[in-house]
DNA sequence: ACAAAAGTGTTGTACATACACCCATGG
DNA sequence: CCATGGGTGTATGTACAACACTTTTGT
């Protein structure tokens, strides 16, 4: 048991977004110290002594990007010795889903540059980052398998497409359009609007769905079991 | 961002051991220190400046009780503000499965008091570690759905009814025999050996059964899908 | 008219569930 | 011979997988 330790303990977010133009995205900040000045890295910081971890995250999160979150969940923390050059951090980190219009962000903030990154199009990250975002990816992955996850991801009212277009994006392969929605629609989670989609080029408009979010919530906490 | 820190690292872990006697149990310390000196808890301590959290974890358990571990996997990172009243501490905690034979341990070690409590018999804890051995006892419970679990927690060669008796202990609930035998064996990573059980009392002596190490590592990796 | 996307139903197969009786041993 | 625990099979329902054509809109 050492006598003194010298470590300090950090916090780190994955904020996924989605839309279907950009698809599955993640959240960037461009660092402008050093090390790794100029690279692009996770949101994220020291814990102040007399926050908690989540309140540490959001309030990176606020200072750094702006960005709404709509449901956070720790992720993992990593705390190899040498993963920081200057000194020992161990990172707490946390994932995150955020509605379609945090993407609007980009133009906004420019205190120290935020952007979104498609998942499959990431740049080079500083520290284990990258490595981060795998973990995260491959959590949200089978995190969408036993709960809902689309509330958090899609705006309010959206054609069904949209959702299957998410989880394809997500898992990252194709899927049935008329298996996967006899299967959503079974868990009664999703209710059909008599809207329809408006139109941004050719092809058959939707009908938008909305969320039913009592009993979203319920099988949230439930869990609900299914392959898709 | 706060310019001085003054928070501490520390690794628990929470290890499940079984048997048909003593049903799923924790391995716990009597603290011999204050704060709750006295009191039961976790086993665990800070991280020194040059090991990983692994390596802490597994020193610590090295020191404190002397057990084997046969799985070890991170479990959740706890940092209240005040879980430790002396100053703040953050602490990853662990949890590990072992097998039957660590439960001798108990005569052995006497350093500060060790000793294995029952589940559904714990006494009161120092720290918020009742918490932690909550969330563990529920992430083992989801593990043994979708992994196979057994070989870390059971001899080399056992009688059928005593992983059935494990999961019924973990899942706290009835299982029916002949379904849960078909389910496991068509997975293929166990293997009926000719041998047979030494009995300890009436009944009919099963045959022994044995993991097959290669399949069994395999399903660990791509994950099997099944309900018990 | 054509291209693009939405909508919809049936069939086979595999798996989960429910359920009860006989067998081998120790006392 | 009785008590204890081990061993086994069938029938039913549900859920997943595979699969193609029609409808509505924009251009």
């Amino acid at each position: 048991m050492p006598a003194l330790q010298n470590i300090k303990v950090a916090v780190d977010a994955v904020v996924f977004g989605y839309t279907s133009k950009e698809g599955l995205s993640v959240l960037l900040i461009k660092r402008n110290i050093d090390p790794y000045k100029n690279a692009w890295a996770l949101p994220g910081g020291l814990v102040g002594d007399a926050e908690s971890l989540e309140e540490a995250v959001q309030r990176e999160l606020t200072e750094e990007t702006g960005v709404n979150i709509n449901y956070l969940e720790q992720l993992y923390s990593f705390g190899a010795p040498n993963r920081d050059p200057r000194n020992r951090v161990v990172s707490i980190t946390y994932y995150g889903l955020v509605k379609p219009d945090a993407f609007e962000l980009k133009a906004d903030t420019d205190a120290s540059d935020v952007a979104w990154f498609n998942i499959k199009n990431l740049p080079k990250l500083a520290f284990d980052h990258t490595q981060i975002i795998n973990v995260a990816r491959n959590r949200l992955k089978s995190k969408m398998l036993y709960q809902p996850v689309g509330f958090e991801l899609l705006e309010e009212k959206f054609p069904f497409s949209e959702l299957e277009k998410l989880y394809m994006a997500v898992l990252d392969r194709p899927i049935d359009r008329r298996n996967f929605k006899k299967k959503i629609m079974k868990f009664g989670f999703l209710e059909e609007t008599t809207e329809k989609q408006m139109l941004d080029g050719a092809g058959r408009p939707g009908n938008l769905f909305r969320f039913n979010q009592a009993k979203y919530f319920q099988l949230q906490k439930d869990g609900i079991a299914f392959e898709i």
